[in-house]
DNA sequence: GGGACTAGGTTGCGAATCGATACCTATCAG
DNA sequence: CTGATAGGTATCGATTCGCAACCTAGTCCC
């Protein structure tokens, strides 16, 4: 990736701040862990993680603000409620998942667990990577950072 | 992934807290992006990003104590200092490349620029997702959680 | 050599955020 | 009615953030 014509003084619009506003304090992340992994309630996350009751209480109502957790008070026990991913929430699966590879790979040194694996022959997912369009595998000197109006025109059946 | 059989209560061992550790403050993604998009300079981050001096200083000393960033003093102009990623710090891709393209879809909803091309073709790298073993999309309801010694085993040659 | 300038920090201080603990309000079970 | 449970608030001290001013090498130019 040094193959950069010019730095790139302009990082211009990027969605990584919108991101970072909804998931970048620091339970945020482990809250959506905790969801992942089929946690649901206040006092599960609670005691799970933790974290401080106010502090949950903040980070879970910032959750359900962006739209990332639903809140749903639970009919039969109207004590109850229950935090559920919504597929936007759903979509920061990758997210969590490279960043748990890489403190795994880089950090820990040891296996997480649980895994995540696919039901139908529950073999472990692939590590998530930067693909080529095509499919294959990309690393540090296969890529390179272009203004969008640069990019290569997608001619569909090309080869 | 409805699918889990109880609820694994026991979120045990996990490479994110240690990713977050490391990289969980505000600001450190955003440095992140700036080095990816070939800044090295502490002046270039601070005006850039607008940081504070002094945040900017701590964070970035933070990055290279984890290792994500190189400190590299510069023997032509001795008040330079160059920050470089590191492999691990390069490794970190993948996480910022799904946030970032997470934050386009859900939140701001334009396209980022710029944006990270295959070289060989230029043409712009798959959205990161979840596979499977053999390069699969998967989706909610293909997959589950389990634990390590539940998962099935590589047979190499299986189908 | 001397004065101006530059790169990369550090220091001080007020404002915002975090974290632990105690408390509150519905609801439910017996 | 009584006690326990779920999901929060309120309070308060300890950190951290962010701005601005300052500092210190090293460099540039004459």
């Amino acid at each position: 990736m040094g193959k950069l014509r010019e730095p790139l003084r302009e990082l211009a619009e990027c969605g990584l701040p919108a991101a970072l506003e909804a998931m970048g304090e620091r339970w945020s992340f482990l809250i959506l862990r905790a969801s992942f992994n089929g946690l649901h309630h206040f006092e599960e996350f609670q005691s799970e993680l933790g974290i401080a009751r106010n502090i949950l209480a903040s980070r879970l109502a910032k959750l359900v603000e962006h739209g990332i957790l639903g809140r749903h008070p639970m009919p039969e026990d109207r004590r109850k409620v229950e935090y559920r991913l919504t597929d936007k929430g759903f979509a920061l699966l990758p997210a969590m998942l490279a960043l748990r590879q890489w403190g795994e790979r880089w950090e820990t040194g040891i296996p997480s667990s649980p895994v995540l694996v696919d039901d139908r022959d529950r073999k472990p997912i692939r590590p998530i990577e930067v693909l080529a369009h095509d499919g294959r595998v990309l690393t540090k000197n296969d890529l390179m950072w272009v203004l969008p109006e640069d990019v290569a025109r997608d001619a569909e059946a090309a080869e």
